[in-house]
Parts: C-alpha cells; structure tokens; sequence
DNA sequence: CCTACCGATCGGTAGG
DNA sequence: CCTACCGATCGGTAGG
C-alpha cells in the first residue's frame, strides 16, 4: 500500500465525473475512491474545479492528438477518414473516463475553461472537416458532400459509441470501425 | 399573476435539468425560477425525484407516440423512415427541455425508474429496428444492411441533434430533415 | 405559498 | 494524509 500520486487523484476523479457527472460527485466520493478521506485531496490539488479542469482538458488533448496522426498519414482521403475513425474510436475506448467528462462535462466548467473546451472542439471538428471536403474535391466522396453537416454527422456517430459498445458485445474494435466507417463511407460517396 | 400549478412546476424543472443536469439544479432553483422558495414546491410535489421522473417519463411517452406514429403511416420503408426521422426531430425542437433531461439525466433516476427509461429506449430502438428489417427485406435498403447497428448509427445522429442545431442556423427544420435524411438513406441504400 | 426550521452534506481550511 | 473543524447549501418538514 504506497502513497497515492497526484494523477492517481486526477484518474479517480475522471472515472466517478464519467460515471454520475461533475454535480453527482463529492470529493468525499473521490477520496472514498483512494481509500482517503475528502480532506486529504487538497494537498494534490488546488479544488474540485481543478480535477474537472484536468480530465477535460485531457480527454480534448486525446482527441485532438487522434485526429493529427490520422489527418497526417498519407493516402487516400478514405483512408484518412478510416484513420480518423479509428482514431476516436480508440481514444473513447482506452480513454473512456477523459473522453464521457470531455464530451457530458464540460458545461460544469467555470466560463473561461469551457471557452476553451469549446475552442477544441471546433478545432476538432475542423479537422475532420477539412478532411471531407478534401474528399469531395478530389473525387474521393461525392462532389455535392456538405462538409460541415457530414462532419457533424459522423461525430454524433463516434460521440455516442461509448453509451452502447461494450468489449463484451460480438464485436470486437475492428469490426467496430469496420462498421462505422461502412456506414460512414456509403453516406459520403 | 396567477398562481403557479403543478404543471409549471414540472416545466421549471424541464428547463433546469436539461440546462445544468439534476444534481446541478437546486429545489431552490426550481422554485426561484417560478418566483417561489424552494419549500414552496413541496404543496405541488413530493419531491425532487419525482420531478424528474417525470420530466424523463414524458420525454419517453413523446419519442415512443412520435415512432407509432411514424411507423404506422403507409408508404414506403423509406417513407415511413423519413416520418420517423422527422418525427424525431420534432420532438427535440419543441420538447427540448424533456427530450435532453430523457437522453442524458436518466442515470440519475432511481433504479426502479431507470429499468423503466432503459426498457422505454430499447422499445424506440426496436421500432426504428423493425422499420430497417423491412425496408432491407423488401429491396428499400441493401439487402445486408445490419438494422441494429443502423439503427444505433441513425439515432445517434438524431439524438445529438440538440447539442447543436439552433434555430437561427442556416437551415430551417425541413432542410434540417432533408440533410439528415438524405445522409442516412445514402447509408442504408 | 410563506415562515421558520431540521439534520445531512457540501467544498474547503488550519494545523499537525 | 489525518483530525477537527468552518460556513454554506442541500432536500425536506411543520404549521399556518
């Protein structure tokens, strides 16, 4: 039994804001978590607002790292959706805590870091927009592809991939990605 | 200035826990939203609980009488899947307020209630479900379309919606049904 | 629907 | 990381 780190804080954090949200959790809840009472926390962070701070901010970071490696191999631009699919898909999947409080949480952050959580998600968006129209211009989907609708589209897919797969289910993550990007890429070509 | 009834009660309550979630919102909240003291709402409810319950049962009741109603108009398989995209997001844009606390507050239901939103979903999904095996085995759709994930696919784009069409966006409802549409058919065809 | 409360829990601090 | 606490707020009740 070794002393708890300060990401072991930020990690218990992330796991219960996921699970019952930022207002459904009490510090208290958090310490119970490391086996520590709520007053013990504050000498690892400043706050509560701080952990949530630190679980969205990483799971934008996540996201946003997914999206330029898939963006920036080279191939076709379907091969870079499939990339960019995989990519989230992953990230919800490896980081299922940072990526629900990144997407459920963010409106319990105080304005100035929800502004900036805002800013990601725009960024993120773009990219996959980018991406899209891309495509469209070069023959790879079809020429008359609204990119901005498409890109909201298939992110409303990837975002809601946490609320039903379970690693249990039949199948496993590539057939998942398999058939997403199936249904994905018969919209947009 | 009239006095306030049970009904507005439960509306007030709608409007906050779509906007900051269940345990975001305060009794005193709810009440100061109607110009009352927190204490006040205890003559028209039993509790907080039962606000939510409530506020959740009738979201459920509007998507379920939407899918009936959808699913029982004549016409094609595609048809009736255009009814029920449209039906769907009629519900979101005039019933916001019950429609978000039904996607994202059940988790903060009692267990008892929340078997009963959990079994109220899967009931949608089997309608939308039903909808897809039809259409794939009369030659509406492709003949290997998978109606369960289709049905995910499509519902996840519909439910997602509400985090980001206003109003005053480019599209009006129609054209907003017309790109839903005509992504979702492109898929499944 | 308000006044006047209740016990419980909240986020957080002082001091060790 | 704990002990011992703080003031504020929570859901809810009694009585009118």
């Amino acid at each position: 039994m070794t002393r708890n780190t300060r990401a072991d804080v930020v990690q218990a954090a992330g796991r219960l804001f996921a699970e019952r949200g930022y207002h459904g959790t009490s510090m208290r809840d958090v310490g119970r978590e490391l086996g520590l009472l709520g007053s013990s926390l504050y000498s690892h962070v400043a706050g509560k607002q701080q952990l949530l701070v630190e679980v969205v901010e990483r799971g934008a970071a996540l996201f946003q790292a997914a999206a330029d490696a898939a963006l920036h191999t080279d191939g076709s631009a379907q091969e870079r959706l499939r990339a960019f699919v995989a990519g989230h898909v992953a990230v919800i999947l490896d980081h299922l805590d940072e990526a629900r409080t990144f997407l459920n949480e963010a409106r319990a952050l105080d304005p100035a870091h929800r502004a900036r959580v805002i800013a990601a998600r725009d960024r993120y968006e773009t990219s996959l927009r980018t991406l899209l129209a891309d495509g469209a211009g070069d023959g790879s989907f079809r020429p008359d592809l609204d990119p901005k609708l498409a890109g909201i589209f298939i992110l409303s897919i990837l975002n809601a991939v946490d609320r039903w797969y379970r690693e249990t289910g039949p199948a496993d993550r590539t057939t998942l990605v398999d058939e997403v990007c199936g249904f994905v890429i018969a919209a947009v070509r």
